[in-house]
RNA sequence: CGGGGCGUGGCGCAGCCUGGUUAGCGCGCCUGCCUUGGGAGCAGGAGGUCGGAGGUUCGAAUCCUCUCGCCCCGACCA
């Protein structure tokens, strides 16, 4: 294709809504532009990645057995009273209502509507195991859109439900997109790991993250530096160590703290350490308060607490709601004679003789006793994960970094089939549920992660498989007629050869023609210019490595294909 | 929704505090000359009722009120 001709309204500036590089580029380079918050037109450079990310995840998947189709992204509320997340879902899903006064909304996931295809339309297991999947744009209004395509409202989606008759089938299912998502994420070029996940809304027991490695990601990921494991903060488990030997319990005393009231504070002014004191918060959990005990160093992972709660919604409360549900001020809330509902972090059962509020201004309680001095209602593994902690795996060293979600699966067992009674008949001809696994892959955000990964001072350097083009073809001098002459027929010829060359045909200056291709990030820039009739040389630049080969014009195409074919090699799985 | 910030030609900004005639600069765009290996130079030119509405005033980009949009931090998630 010619420059002259696409759309690629490039700038020398950053725009200044743009935070994020991924986000800078993008616009910079054309690639997208903004028409409302979280909502973005995909240019032709900006939409020839997407495609080719969806070429590569539409190859794995069928490879994998899935089969593609495409489903509608207006749906009936009647679905969604029907698996109950008419109510649930909130104010992400944008609802509507249509000329006959029916109420709808704009698909941000299809659990529903797959399951009813499915249930309207599959009745034996003989016909499972069933595997669909689509690649289509998503709405959820989200609170927030930022950074560009990579947290949009309006988003294009690839998502996959299976169908499956045991449990074991499903295993096997689930182990297979897995084993799909590795090898799409490995061809488009990224740096990515899987992790374990929570399953959060979508519902279901088991679930990985795929996050791609970034500074600028919004997750944070704990990942074992010896073994395998790695997880989302939210999962990550503290590693399970013996509780200790009882020791001998002191008296319990009460101390005047005046004016301390954190953490730090406290330990200073009686001079003991955090490990020794455990903090007690107060949540409200579907409106209802709970006290949560922890370590005085720990912090809680709130996603776990939510779990164990199992609330909608969970929230810290203010110092008001707390002197509200306490009758004491923050800072010296303690579980001793507490009357709420009281959960603990599974650390707080290994200490004895520790530090508390004591429930009244200006006081703490020392040589505190679980047992003695007050009970816990429930306990469990509620803190965040640090890098202190150790693997719960192996034991090994913890690192933590930061990861943008880019694709996601979970095991969704019968939660769907069974709001929406979609059964089979079994080899004993007995009606079961359908055993269901979902599996999503953020196409649009994909590419902007790739760039977040692979980029430099000039612009975006794409992996080959992803990049709109694999070659740029820069026509240095396009007055001079040898040198056009050379350039339109190596075009033609690497066209020909089935490259994706974008010749740059304008009737610009070099500079313009090198700052452009370098932006918008195309793997190899091939060169026809001076050194053509100087030397009868044509240069071939690799835009990561910045490395550039003189050859002449005869085996030129030859040597661009097989670059190009070696580079590719490099992401093949 | 809570907290912070911003809306002035396509992009980046100044002017606003302390109202005063034709609203300015850089880039981009158009024409001509010139130039052609890292975003050149010269000359000429087009393009903005200053997000919108109302108000104060002889006079509003500037002051006041309301409103809309956008961005950043938090709750959400591919």
């Amino acid at each position: 294709m010619r420059f002259s001709q696409l759309l690629i309204p490039t700038l020398k500036e950053t725009p200044a809504e743009a935070e994020i590089i991924s986000h800078q580029l993008m616009l910079r380079a054309g690639f997208i532009r903004k028409l409302a918050s979280g909502i973005y037109s995909y240019l032709p450079l900006g939409l020839r990645s997407i495609r080719k990310v969806e070429q590569i995840v539409r190859e794995e998947m069928n490879k994998a057995g899935a089969q593609e189709l495409l489903l509608p992204m207006v749906q009936p509320s009647d679905l969604w009273q029907e698996s109950g997340r008419w109510q649930k879902y909130g104010p992400e899903l944008l609802r509507f209502t249509d000329r006959h006064k029916r109420e709808s909304c704009l698909g941000p996931t299809h659990e529903e509507v797959i399951t009813d295809l499915v249930r309207k339309n599959v009745h034996s297991y003989r016909s499972l195991p069933i595997n669909l999947y689509q690649i289509q744009t998503k709405f959820r209004d989200e609170i927030r859109p930022r950074f560009g395509l990579m947290r949009g409202r309006e988003f294009i989606m690839k998502d996959a439900y299976s169908f499956d008759a045991t449990d074991i089938d499903a295993g096997l299912t689930y182990e297979k997109m897995n084993d799909a998502y590795h090898r799409i994420f490995k061809r488009c070029g990224l740096s990515f790991r899987a992790v374990e996940a929570d399953s959060g809304t979508i519902g279901g027991s088991y679930s990985h993250e795929f996050m791609v490695l970034a500074d600028t990601g919004e997750d944070t990921i704990v990942v074992c530096r010896e073994c395998s494991y790695a997880a989302n903060t939210e999962k990550a488990r503290a590693m399970e160590t013996p509780i200790p030997e009882p020791v001998e319990q002191l008296p319990l005393k009460k101390i005047e703290t005046p004016g301390k009231r954190k953490v730090k504070a406290v330990c200073e002014f009686l001079d003991i350490f955090p490990e020794n004191l455990v903090k007690t918060l107060i949540y409200v959990a579907d409106g209802k308060p709970v006290a949560v005990l922890l370590r005085g160093d720990h912090e809680v992972q709130e996603v776990k607490l939510q779990n164990l709660l199992g609330a909608d919604e969970i929230r810290l409360t203010d110092d008001k709601e707390t002197f509200d549900f306490t009758g004491t001020p923050t800072g010296y809330l303690g579980p001793v004679g507490l009357h709420l509902r009281i959960v603990a972090d599974l650390e707080v059962l290994k200490m004895a003789n520790f530090t508390v509020g004591a429930n009244e201004k200006n006081f703490h309680l020392q040589n505190v006793n679980r047992g003695r001095d007050f009970t816990v209602d429930e306990t469990a593994d509620l803190r965040m994960i640090t890098e202190k902690d150790r693997c719960p795996q192996c034991g090994g060293e913890l690192e933590l970094t930061r990861g943008i979600e880019v694709g996601h699966i979970f095991k969704l067992g019968t939660t769907y089939s069974e709001a929406l009674k979609a059964t089979f008949l079994d080899d004993q001809g007995q009606e079961i549920p359908f055993i269901m696994g979902c599996y999503g892959i953020g196409v649009s955000r994909t590419v902007a992660s790739s760039i977040e990964q692979n980029h430099d001072k000039d612009g975006i350097i794409f992996p080959l498989p992803i990049a709109p083009f694999q070659a740029i073809l820069l026509n240095l001098s396009t007055r001079d007629k040898e040198i056009t002459a050379a350039a339109e027929s190596l075009y033609e010829e690497l066209t020909k050869q089935g490259i994706e060359v974008l010749i740059d045909d304008r009737d610009e200056r070099p500079g313009i023609k090198f700052k452009d291709a370098d932006l918008i990030g195309i793997p190899f820039r091939v060169m026809v210019g001076k050194s053509l009739t100087k030397e009868g040389k044509i240069e071939i630049r690799d835009r990561k490595s910045g490395e550039t080969i003189s050859v002449t014009q005869q085996e030129a195409g030859d040597r661009i294909k097989q670059m190009i074919e070696t580079a590719m090699a490099e992401c093949r799985v």
